[in-house]
DNA sequence: ACAGTAAATTAGACCAGGCTAAAGATATTA
DNA sequence: TAATATCTTTAGCCTGGTCTAATTTACTGT
């Protein structure tokens, strides 16, 4: 069954604390997520009806093999979309971050899987590098001049001009 | 105030219904959004309650000055996803509307405008095109050889084979 | 070992946003 | 113009996800 994007987030946060504190508590999840505890406790009671958690009352808060599966699939997600807000479109980290969370959520496998390797194929291209220039936007990094014109934009202007 | 995702859809459809009809009924809204006709009239009270959209009961559906306004610039960043998810990522039509319509809600101004950048970038600069090929990846459209490799792959490949 | 504190849970409420069924208003057409 | 069909609205219900307040459990230090 489908995982809604809160649970998403539950499921995503709880596989986050694991992986620094091996132990989950309720507590952390909810300052994650800035939630109240108790919502965090109603989430948990979902996700272990669903196999994906285990947790007794009182004790901590543990994955399952499947959760931690699905867990991981969510935050793999949330990479892709970080790596490519912040080093396609340059947005800042913060910014970055919060978008990749909303649209983890939503956005299908087949078309992550394009991101990635969109991502891949700019990064093999050594014509694929580009920075932001403030005022101009975007400009291949290969061979930018003083102006912030990369090769092309350059020899393009030359051709127009002579034409 | 903050519109919910749902309501800007809402907002949205009625836009759309409008720039073909001139005038929209409760139904048109229903069908375009897949809901119930009572659902419809919910979302259209608060509408008009927070003065975005004209109608009194049995009467016809208009957009308020600041109704069009706000709708214009939700159709506006659906185009953007849309046309970022066909021409940079090949995404199929279908999918790609999807995607956009859900994103559209949650994405910030800042980063719709840095999308169009990128997108016109990738327009301007001739080493931008870019194309999809199945099994292999996006390559650029310039100087693709028979194994739909780009210029760059190919000599990295002959230097790789070099050294 | 136990009192005090911190954390977790329960209970109960609220809101958004959807639905169905029934009733009310409007259009169509015989 | 009366009957019928089609919209629209209302009323009432449900679910998911949040909250606060009160209670229960577990931990910690002396």
């Amino acid at each position: 069954m489908e995982l809604s994007s809160s649970l998403e987030d539950y499921l995503e946060a709880i596989y986050n604390v694991i992986k620094v504190k091996t132990a989950a508590r309720a507590t952390d999840i909810a300052k994650k997520l800035n939630v109240a505890n108790s919502s965090v406790t109603n989430a948990l009671q979902i996700l272990v009806k669903r196999g994906l958690v285990n947790h007794a009352p009182y004790d901590i808060i543990t994955l399952t093999p499947e959760g931690r599966k699905t867990a991981k699939q969510i935050a793999w997600k949330h990479e892709v979309f970080r790596d490519f807000f912040i080093t396609v479109l340059a947005i800042d980290s913060d910014t970055a971050n919060k978008c990749a969370c909303s649209i983890e959520h939503i956005i299908p496998d087949e078309v992550v899987e394009r991101f990635i390797q969109y991502l891949d194929f700019e990064r093999q291209c050594e014509y694929g590098g580009k920075r932001w220039v403030e005022g101009s936007g975007f400009k291949r990094n290969a061979g930018i001049n003083e102006n912030g014109q990369c090769e092309v934009c350059k020899e393009k202007q030359g051709k127009d001009a002579r034409s």
